[in-house]
DNA sequence: TTGCGGTTTAACCATATGGTTAAACTATTT
DNA sequence: AAATAGTTTAACCATATGGTTAAACCGCAA
């Protein structure tokens, strides 16, 4: 029988070279050498490379979907649970940093495939963002804004630190500015405050 | 002497190719085809992939650092000064889209040559925006806030959005919502509206 | 017209790359 | 021990890819 995890290992090298490379700038053979394989053991476990792609690839976009589209607690003020979804949206960031930036440019090299794949997905059915700050908005808990605009302004504040840590890190090194990784958490903290200062909103 | 701008024709293919698919992804013969040459010709206008590459790279990073480095017009208010910060990026990023991601992403994987790359830059001595930050603080003309993460926070309302926008269409078309792409003025103004609630200020 | 320098091309070359094949190995069953 | 079925490997193969070469082309000065 199937031994020792090669295909959970050949899974786990092969997200990470096609995270940094890409579809097109991934070589098999490197992810074989990741996984400890030859090339061929490879293609026995995946026919070929699109097959691979498409297990990691389905495997990035619904974790990512799931992630992005639960906004639970139905009970709690909406701001509390804004901030919920914030500390959810780093702490799966943090976890993947690659995989917002993997997905949106395989996207964009290829949107048509996405848009299948994305079609057929099972809808996630629960409580969802938009909806929730269009019922807020009505009981006048908080200022007008477009919700969709909000989403990306959101999405905006908690993904793109994680997008550009590399050439943040530089910027900084360059002025003689200090950064840490652990700044994750100041970070976190400063969209949590431009949430609550945009909704009029206090944090806690 | 030198023909019809071949040069630049190839510039501009070479750019249009590595931004889409990076360094390892790019493939010379496709970048030869969009300049309506042969691979021949590339090589002799630039050596190699590398040399073709670097051209493309040192070209988008100037750019990139001159637009996000310069922070103008120093007698008026700081709100005012990062409405118009904003607006310059926003005009940037239009104009390059794929740039962020792409520097982001070839940094990502060569980090190395990166920081050869900004160190050997001319740094840019004009007024920037984290000194001029502190100052306003100093006058207690804007809430204490790190201006570092500040600036984060700005780069990450700006940025991303443009980043983002294959796979926000697909989000928003899942939902029935509808999306254009001129609403980058709404977009915008958002940021802005994000920036005057955080800083107590009015717009205009 | 010829010669010259820069430009462009067709034809190559060596290697990298995705993929295949047949044999070898290994654990389990009979 | 032999048969069986899944797993792993070395050796290949065809094509793609980065790069080179030598010849042809082209405008222009002598």
């Amino acid at each position: 029988m199937k031994d020792s995890g090669t295909e959970e290992r050949i899974l786990e090298a092969a997200k990470e070279v096609f995270m940094m490379y890409g579809l097109y700038g991934a070589r098999m053979q490197d992810i074989a050498d990741k996984a400890n394989i030859n090339k061929a053991l490879l293609h026995y476990y995946f026919r070929n490379k699109e097959k691979l792609f498409d297990a990691v690839f389905d495997g990035a976009l619904s974790k990512y979907f799931e992630q992005m589209t639960i906004f639970g607690e139905t009970s709690l003020p909406i701001e509390q649970r804004i901030y919920t979804y914030i500390d959810g949206m780093f702490e799966f960031l943090s976890e993947y940093p690659q995989m917002s930036m993997f997905i949106i440019k395989e996207i964009s090299i290829n949107p048509e495939l996405f848009h299948q794949k994305v079609a057929s997905m099972k809808i996630y059915k629960g409580p969802t963002l938009i909806p929730a700050l269009m019922e807020s908005m009505n009981k006048k808990e908080i200022p007008e804004i477009d919700p969709l605009v909000f989403l990306l302004n959101l999405h905006s504040l908690c993904t793109y630190p994680f997008l550009a840590s590399p050439i943040f890190k530089t910027i900084v090194a360059k002025s003689k500015l200090e950064w840490k990784d652990e700044n994750h958490l100041k970070i976190k903290h400063s969209v949590k405050e431009f949430v609550a200062f945009r909704l009029q909103k206090t944090l806690n």
